[in-house]
DNA sequence: AAGCAATGCAACCGCGCAGAC
DNA sequence: CGTCTGCGCGGTTGCATTGCT
């Protein structure tokens, strides 16, 4: 079988379709298997990363409310840099997001120390102590993407954007369009809801079996019907909003 | 209005850990 | 017990957007 060339860079709304749609129907813990199924051509690293990062129904987006960003610099002086302990702490928030904070306020930290203070000693390690103490300067969080609507997100501009809530509302509308269970008897539609937590390979060891190892044309026997259908309505849903 | 710099965030990389065999 | 595979984590990079001159 010929290898595929590997998909990288920014994820299409195609993709993140695909993605959901699959980690519904299977879970969201065999990225590998999911990354071959589904035919993205993306390393199962990088589909979870999506998955995790982007996609996970209950991801907040918009900027981290004062008292979260609170309890980021308080967990950070705690336990350092373990993002992923600290996000724990913060529902809906992930470790990559809550990194991402951290670095801008850093940053940010660390051009107004050198604007102060620009003779102290580089030994001093300051960036963590100095931040945890004070980070509360930069609370203020003078985003200046404030007013800027990202594709994704869903606190602002529900009119005008094509916010994840609508993905998944398009999801769950298509889901009663496609009759799951003609394709996975045995599945029951709630299989297939994309709630959260996500369902967790139901039932089924698909990994251990190879037939479930798919080739992009048993896939396509397989799904074609789900796939094409949610692609055209997903194909519906950007028509009408890029016009 | 154009060009450049700064900023924010999505995505990738590499390493380590855990479980299966 | 060693090896393999998959996953998770933290660090880093690259690019798009925004602000400034």
């Amino acid at each position: 079988m010929v290898q595929q060339e590997i998909r990288r860079g920014p994820w299409t709304e195609q993709e993140d379709f695909k993605l959901v749609y699959f980690v519904g129907m299977f879970g969201d813990r065999r990225w590998e298997f999911i990354a071959k199924v589904s035919g993205l051509n993306r390393t199962g690293k990088s589909c979870r990363l999506r998955w995790v990062n982007y996609l996970h129904p209950d991801l907040k987006r918009g900027k981290l409310t004062p008292q979260e960003e609170h309890l980021v610099i308080e967990l950070h002086s705690k336990w350092g840099n373990r993002w992923s302990r600290i996000a724990r702490k913060l529902p809906g928030r992930t470790d990559n997001e809550i990194k991402n904070y951290w670095r801008t306020h850093l940053r940010k930290k660390k051009a107004q120390e050198k604007k102060h203070a620009p003779v102290q000693s580089p030994t001093s390690s300051s960036c963590q102590s100095s931040l945890t103490s004070n980070n509360h300067a930069v609370d203020s969080h003078a985003s200046k993407k404030g007013g800027q609507e990202s594709f994704y997100d869903t606190d602002q501009d529900a009119e005008q954007g094509y916010s994840m809530d609508d993905i998944w509302n398009d999801i769950a509308m298509s889901e009663e369009n496609i009759n799951m269970q003609q394709v996975y008897d045995g599945q029951s539609e709630e299989c297939c809801k994309f709630s959260c937590p996500p369902i967790h390979s139901p039932s089924l060891d698909y990994s251990s079996d190879p037939l479930w190892v798919m080739d992009e044309e048993e896939r396509k026997m397989l799904f074609p019907i789900i796939c094409d259908q949610y692609f055209s309505c997903y194909q519906q849903g950007t028509a009408t909003l890029t016009g």
